[in-house]
DNA sequence: AAATGCCACAACCGCAAATGC
DNA sequence: CGCATTTGCGGTTGTGGCATT
């Protein structure tokens, strides 16, 4: 009963991936483009199943890949980002060309949570140590402090079923959440229950640099050219027409309102969409 | 020099969304 | 429309290398 395995597991290698497997995987997706890993093993002689072939690629193999230390300027983007999107990693990830979710993951874990730590901030609430810490003696959980990002908790908030956050962003470019309730959304991945808002008001400076691409719509349905995908030259491309509903969750475009299809002007430019929140999800 | 502990990173696993039929 | 399959994501684990004792 259940799901049938991804691959035929008795027939497959684990563990580290030697030179020969990588020089493989180059090769096949060298010749014959990304996708359709489920067969990919197979056809490129690999015995290894379709989920490891992607992640060695996705995560190791990628030539467009950024090796290498993280900056000063990363590190803060990174806090950001993760104050703002939670554990999204690969939407942090997309705001770092050549880095990996798992790669950004990882240095979290490693490395900026105890930064943050050494600057008595709570990594998980963005709040000053003591503040986590009074919440704590006071019996509330990381996910009930309503306070979120550093900015003061507000108990006296609203409970609209609709909060709406706006996130200034210096450079005149504002970004506007709708969250719905958990009754609204059905296509939540864990249900969500969020009771409350948590991010009334925040302005995060969040310094987003406008040159990176965000496509409107997902890769998956204008999958741009690989060898272009992260090149300056795609970014500059797609400079006038920024959306960031498919990098924050959104699907399809479903509720995007920006003007990111028709050209919106330059200067003061306003995202809208829906950000699911998950369930234990704190920003 | 050997043993032990810690850290960083690669890889795996399970789940959910997306897609195809 | 419903089911099966594929893909992608996030959490967790395993392991190799380095530092310390």
């Amino acid at each position: 009963m259940g799901r049938s395995p991804c691959c035929e597991k008795a027939h497959t290698n684990k563990g580290a991936w030697t030179k020969e497997e990588d020089q493989r995987l180059i090769g096949y997706i060298k010749a014959h483009g990304e996708g359709c890993w489920r067969s990919l093993p197979k056809a490129a002689g690999l015995l290894r199943c379709g989920k490891s072939c992607r992640l060695r690629w996705m995560n190791y193999l990628r030539p467009d890949l950024k090796r290498g230390n993280f900056t000063d300027e990363d590190d803060e983007l990174i806090i950001k980002l993760r104050a703002l999107l939670g554990n999204k990693w690969s939407l942090i990830a997309g705001q770092l060309p050549g880095r990996t979710d798992n790669e950004i993951k990882n240095y979290w874990n490693t490395h900026i949570k105890r930064k943050l730590l050494n600057r008595g901030m709570d990594p998980h609430t963005h709040r000053p140590i003591s503040a986590s810490a009074a919440a704590a003696a006071s019996g509330l959980t990381t996910t009930a402090s309503a306070g979120g990002i550093g900015f003061p908790s507000s108990p006296a908030a609203p409970t609209s079923r609709l909060a709406n956050v706006v996130y200034t962003v210096p450079r005149s470019s504002t970004v506007s959440f709708a969250r719905p309730s958990p009754s609204d959304e059905g296509h939540s991945s864990s249900g969500g229950s969020s009771d409350g808002p948590r991010c009334p008001d925040l302005n995060l400076d969040l310094d987003l640099d406008l040159s990176m691409s965000l496509p409107c719509s997902p890769p998956k349905t204008a999958p741009p050219p690989a060898s272009t995908l992260t090149s300056p030259q795609h970014h500059h491309q797609h400079q006038q027409s920024i959306c960031m509903c498919y990098h924050l969750g959104v699907r399809n475009g479903e509720a995007c309102t920006c003007n990111c299809k028709a050209g919106s002007p330059a200067g003061q430019r306003v995202f809208r969409f829906l950000r699911p929140m998950e369930e234990g999800q704190y920003i």
